[in-house]
DNA sequence: ACAAGTACTTACCCCAAAGTATGTATCATG
DNA sequence: CATGATACATACTTTGGGGTAAGTACTTGT
């Protein structure tokens, strides 16, 4: 038993283990150009994948895909997918995800007191 | 007057304008590669330009500069300069930066709340 | 048999953000 | 007169995050 495993727990490490301060270590987990979005939109409760496209407009497949993945594999995202053809898949927050609720909710706050105007 | 000029309102605008939700925004505002971290720092105190480039050592000073810049201009940080030589230059979270805190203190929580170890 | 709907996947490209390297101003001090 | 200290500026290069485009699988409807 002397082999070492490259297992998955240091992958999942890998981007998240660069954060050198607490707040670069959550900006590592909600931030980037899609992230940010995608969660705001989950506050507001469960979507499906066709209903996360259409509430941003702006966002590519590809995209949505990859930032809903890397959210799954860091615990804030929770994927149910129906089996049943055509698909049915809902993304919802974790539990964990649930916890950013706090943060996402102040930065709400701060841009509704600023010049943030929606749409 | 038919000259259109390219004010610098515009060009102030343009990094936050293109925030389609508020999350997105504060985003915006403080994301990145090196805010977080510089941010971070100026919770406990206003820090010298010298001194942030120690507590920071994995930044450039171009990069230092260029955000501490970004973030004047966003009036989150406030610069003084005393007029000696050698300069003697403070930053500091500037009224509107300080609306920050809850965001970023919220950050801390859930960081330490979970797998993140400083250093 | 072919299109439509849903939820992906994958190969390729591009550009803006970040990094590298070097230069500038000012004055005190040896 | 050369060095050190501080706070920048700027030209150039690199890279990885994001964008584009196209394909896959499975079944229902016409």
């Amino acid at each position: 038993m002397t082999a070492i495993k490259e297992n998955s727990t240091s992958n999942a490490n890998r981007r998240a283990s660069k954060a050198t301060c607490p707040v670069s270590f959550v900006m590592s987990k909600i931030g980037g150009h899609w992230k940010p979005i995608i969660l705001f939109h989950l506050l507001s409760g469960p979507k499906r994948y066709s209903e996360l496209k259409k509430l941003i407009p702006a966002v590519t497949e590809k995209m949505l895909i990859q930032h809903l993945k890397e959210m799954q594999e860091d615990v804030l995202v929770f994927r149910k997918a129906e089996n049943v053809v055509p698909p049915f898949v809902t993304y919802s927050l974790s539990a964990e995800g649930e916890q950013l609720r706090p943060i996402l909710d102040e930065m709400v706050k701060w841009a509704d007191a600023r010049d943030f105007k929606p749409q």
